[in-house]
DNA sequence: GCAGATGTACGATGATTGTCGTACAATGAG
DNA sequence: CTCATTGTACGACAATCATCGTACATCTGC
């Protein structure tokens, strides 16, 4: 968690790690909280969210927060568009360097 | 990982989640540490462990922290034997309440 | 009983976290 | 241009966390 390298994205703020890089720790702490596990069962069917368009507990800097915890593990993409930005699930550099391990996780999170 | 109801298990200390209320959240926060997935995958092969018998970049007090986070997340059982602790993978009861997650978890920490 | 071993309890500490509010930047609609 | 929308940046705050050291409790062997 200390360590952190983020690949720039040329958009600013939406640097991430490189898919061989990503750190099996980060991940599961960015999956251990209930707000984020709600946001990547969203982005689960493959679908693209803005941080408005996910219904959420939490006021719009938290939701920020949220989603730059999710993008810095790797978890999510984030692509800027207008004053948007979107963003949709890492699945296949996740499947890549963990497999089974998104789908598991969201099986367990989703039977709860 | 505000309510937490633990079952007492006769030995005091050693009180755990029953199997049917595991929370994905508590088991993933517990999981998303360096140190406590070092001592899940010691564990890993089914083996009973105490605190002394594996190697950690830590202290003793800390190491108690570490299985205390993993006991009360649902994640390991403690069995009192004299001074000794011994430690062991729940296997049975995350397999039935989040099937597969623990391999993943594994073999994802194992190939790092 | 005494000494060693094993582990917990407790308190401290610095770091991280989740949350919020306010202010600001950027884009798009009128 | 003006205004609404979308989201970030920054600062604040309480809570949690990982770590440690010291002290204590419990058992075992002598």
């Amino acid at each position: 968690m200390e360590t952190e390298i983020l690949k720039d994205a040329g958009v600013p703020g939406t640097a991430e790690p490189a898919s061989g890089q990503l750190e099996i720790t980060a991940v599961l702490h960015a999956l251990s909280d209930p707000v984020r596990l709600q946001i990547v069962a969203k982005l689960s069917d493959g679908s693209e969210h803005t941080c408005g368009s996910i219904e959420l507990p939490v006021t719009k800097s938290t939701c920020t927060h949220h989603f730059r915890v999710l993008r810095e593990a790797g978890v999510i993409h984030q692509r800027q568009e207008g004053t948007s930005r979107f963003n949709s699930l890492r699945r296949p550099d996740l499947e890549a360097r963990f497999p089974g391990l998104l789908d598991t996780v969201l099986r367990a999170a989703g039977g709860s």
